[in-house]
DNA sequence: CTGAAAGCGCTTACAG
DNA sequence: CTGAAAGCGCTTACAG
């Protein structure tokens, strides 16, 4: 159905290596023969096979993405999904396609796949559990980790520095005036809710406005709902403390909990304040709009890219471990 | 670095045609062979090339998915997204792995990778130009589009109902009330806009309330911050008209117009009422929540492989058309 | 039931 | 500068 090297050979009236020849810009071929070849091409928009290219290079110029989830699959999170666009654009210049999966964190099958599909490299998001890392490892390709949680100090791992993160949000609400503040703690065992609590609390604590254990609340997941089931939850106690603010680990949870406490008849910021973390699109489109912590997710896409292709290259990595900076946006709700 | 059949072979003390019987299924292999085969392939974790399956079974088991935008790439659109999660829920068990790229409409680089890497089935998303679709067909690839703009009655498209839901949100509007009625209607060269407003606009004439051409707001691209951009710029207008209710072709368009109106102290939805079409993920989480038709968006992703599977392997197709339902979701904005 | 051979569509040395 | 040959890692008839 589709032409093949030897048929645009016979037809150019050369053979196949000269065809390959002036294909790959390899190799020697004399103007007279690159332009009855390129004719040929023209006319019969030969595009040649990348599979049988991939075979006897070795190098399927395709790179894998998976995404690690305990819920159900989701290229269309809030953060994630950011990071997958800035991973395609950046892919696309440097000539490679990229597969998307998503997967259970404990999950070998997309790795397996992946491994199959024999691409140059391999990007996984998200926490994921030490096996599927060792097993990935065994296989030579080169891969790193965005937003990973492993304390392997040997994997590349691109992340935010979310204990930074922490420490501007608490700066930001003390600086406003707020010292009575309430936290919604996503997910402790994912490296990012962690780490943007300690940083939190190790900030307030030093500046003399300490958060009391129980003023921190543990959401069972990073999602609205959660957010949403949290505060509500501890509604009754959340009124008695007389918060003046309200920190959540991400802006999912944040957002969820603030459509409860306005649910509720309280007046956000007048009443109190709510700062999320992420800068997911939500935070700004939001009524109020959400005062949050923005992770530079086009950066993390982009240079999980680039590295990765230095990788593939060069087999040996540069620096492992990329930290992409925090930054505060202040909009409403503070 | 990875194990070859060869290999396999040599160390199972049997043929490189046995171990591919054994790995494939097919053809027959004694027990005691498949024993041998069997032990060393788990002992060396030996995976087949799926490169070189491609390349002699001239089936990849790729598909590529190309969502065309005419802004920045976005797999994190909110409804392009969603469906693309359902498209890479329903390929996994159909034994697929899926290449995503974004594009322009007018651009074939998409189409020409994914043509090179011998993809088995295509899936277009979103509007794109015709000779793009020409192009395509040329090469005998299979295809569709989910949610397309063509008026080629041959290409095969999932839709969704977007005239009937245009009705649904009409009807909806005048049965809780409401008679004077604004709109604002996204690009009107996609077809999902285009048809929800005639479907609007067409239950409205029919049952008494017509809205005037004047009530009928453009807005220049169907994101939030047109829908914000747009409302705004009618402002005063808008306040003459004393409208009760507001409908948008889409959510986004629908909320950025929401938030203008909230921050200009308008309350919704007892001093107007606001509506959007799609039921993306914020259209629940906003507050106050907005009612909306919804699409559905995991049938959309799941027919579409479906379809292309059947494409695939049959090169015929059963009907060329699979339109969705809407469904009206009503929620706190009316 | 099993192995040798041919072939998938390319690229890459190697002669000429 | 150009062509014939070998080979990439598999699968698929075809003998045996």
């Amino acid at each position: 159905m589709a032409y093949t090297i030897k048929e645009i050979a016979e037809m150019a009236g050369v053979s196949k290596s000269t065809v390959s020849r002036v294909i790959t810009g390899q190799g020697y071929a004399s103007e007279e023969s690159r332009g009855k070849v390129m004719n040929v091409i023209e006319a019969l928009q030969y595009k040649p096979n990348a599979v049988a290219r991939a075979m006897v290079s070795k190098r399927t110029h395709n790179i894998g993405v998976i995404i690690y989830r305990d819920q159900q699959p989701v290229a269309s999170h809030p953060l994630y999904g950011k990071i997958l666009d800035a991973i395609l654009s950046a892919a696309e210049p440097l000539g490679y396609s990229v597969f998307v999966m998503t997967d259970q964190e404990m999950s070998l099958r997309s790795a397996d796949f992946m491994l199959e599909k024999r691409v140059d490299g391999l990007i996984l998001i998200s926490r994921l559990r030490n096996n599927v890392i060792e097993y990935i490892k065994s296989f030579g390709v080169p891969y790193l980790m965005i937003n990973g949680t492993t304390e392997d100090e040997e994997v590349i791992r691109i992340v935010n520095q979310d204990d930074k993160g922490g420490e501007l949000a608490a700066e930001h609400l003390h600086h406003v005036g707020h010292r009575r503040i309430c936290i919604i703690a996503g997910p402790q065992a994912h490296r990012s809710h962690f780490l943007r609590l300690q940083g939190f609390l190790g900030f307030a604590e030093r500046s003399g406005f300490p958060v009391p254990p129980d003023s921190v609340y543990q959401s069972p997941a990073s999602t609205f709902e959660a957010g949403y089931e949290t505060i509500s939850r501890h509604w009754s106690g959340f009124c008695r403390r007389r918060y003046t603010a309200l920190f959540a680990t991400n802006d999912m949870i944040a957002l969820g909990a603030m459509k409860f406490l306005m649910e509720q008849g309280v007046r956000v910021p007048s009443q109190i304040a709510v700062m999320g973390y992420d800068d997911v699109d939500l935070a700004a489109m939001y009524h109020p709009s959400l005062t949050t912590v923005g992770v530079d997710k086009v950066k993390m896409g982009r240079e999980a890219v680039l590295l990765l292709d230095r990788l593939i290259n060069s087999e040996q990595s540069p620096l492992n471990e990329v930290e992409c900076e925090p930054r505060l946006i202040i909009r409403e709700t503070t």
